[in-house]
DNA sequence: TAATAAAGATAGTAAAACTATCATAAATAG
DNA sequence: CTATTTATGATAGTTTTACTATCTTTATTA
């Protein structure tokens, strides 16, 4: 017996649910590899069909462009690692652990959790690290917020921000502290690889573990 | 009599010293206003061009592309942003204080520091709010930093993290803390006035006091 | 088996991101 | 003050991207 789990995200992001097709499960998973390998910049739709083999024109009666790709995968992203969190710290009573799970969430929620079959979820995190600010750094923000496309995000940071709360219920800024828990793990993950003075977490073996003892140290000081 | 300030940035990132020639302070004037209304994904050289009544041709002599402009013009942000540091906690004894005037240059420089008049220092941090991390968030990140383009990033990290240590010398994370003063004080003008719920600041009035006091708040509690 | 939906094949367009060349204007060196 | 160099302008052309459109073929499902 087994649980499928389906990570539904805002319909708004898709012309068709792509997760209910072979193709359009093909094009998930090929264009989370497809986002590292090049870029978002120079990700095109004709290399990912090329990939897939299939054509532009199939590609694009799934997405409208790049863009809502981009944010449909890092929407699916922050639903599963939500998930993730929700399952990890339902029967901890204990804020402060649950604070530490939702930690190791952001810094490694691909390591040890099952996902679905189409999403590689180590790249996807991996693709979020360093192309996920993408999607909301655009002269189309304010379009796509009321539209819902950052809702999940917003839910993410609500969720942890109760959690900071119950740790300390006169937190002035729970909401800007889980925000940069969420930005700072991905940003200095990926400063520990490519800009490494930016940063005290070592490039070698593990820094992940090292941005979770990081950020551990920040939120127990801060919340002090 | 006046003191004529020239920011110097690395000279990989041009083909010809802007700063040196008319139409290359045109240039640099007129694409922090461009980048600003466009964004980095929808500027173009040919509306650059159009904006200063020139030619695409004559704006690539200049840089070779969209990006080394954007790289140029942060690069020039973090080179007066440190220098204003320097000159504003040049006589400071307490590192605290320096710290905060530290903060306070991070989240609103523009405002009572003498530039240059070919830069809107004002509008060159609005867009380095929205657009800066694309600089450093491409596949060229590698090659890039190989050729010393985060060199003026990476030295004001060094500057602050100096500071940081001064106040609290068995400080584990000095690298990472003055990074993150840097990034979080940019998110969170950006979180305000696009997602405030991402965020505790208010889109209302000053946010740049409210992101000020907040980040002076962690960093009391992160190094007492 | 017919109808419908999904995908493939192909073609075409507008704009972006350049490169190249030649002419003209401006600065400066002799 | 002319000659020469340098900077800029004008124009044209190429490749790639980001689509849109249409028509055919292949799967599904009723």
């Amino acid at each position: 017996m087994s649980v499928e789990i389906k990570i539904s995200v805002n319909e708004g992001l898709y012309l068709k649910e792509p997760q209910d097709t072979k193709l359009g499960r093909k094009i998930i998973e090929s264009s989370i590899i497809l986002f590292n390998q090049f870029g978002f910049e120079s990700f095109t739709f004709k290399k990912l069909a090329k990939e897939i083999n299939s054509t532009e024109a199939s590609v694009y009666r799934y997405f409208e462009n790049k863009h809502l790709l981009l944010l449909f995968l890092i929407n699916w992203y922050w639903e599963w690692v939500g998930y993730h969190i929700g399952i990890n710290t339902m029967n901890i009573e204990d804020p402060k652990v649950k604070l530490q799970v939702i930690i190791h969430s952001f810094v490694s929620a691909a390591k040890g959790n099952k996902g679905v079959a189409y999403v590689n979820e180590s790249k996807l995190h991996h693709m979020v690290i360093s192309e996920g600010l993408k999607a909301y750094h655009t002269k189309e923000v304010d379009k796509d917020n009321s539209k819902g496309f950052f809702l999940s995000y917003k839910s993410l940071v609500d969720k942890v921000s109760e959690v900071i709360l119950e740790i300390n219920p006169n937190f002035k800024y729970p909401h800007a502290l889980a925000t940069n828990l969420y930005e700072t793990s991905n940003n200095h993950i990926y400063f520990a690889e490519h800009l490494p003075r930016l940063t005290d977490v070592s490039k070698e073996a593990n820094n992940a573990d090292e941005v979770e003892n990081m950020l551990n140290f920040f939120t127990d000081k801060l919340l002090a």
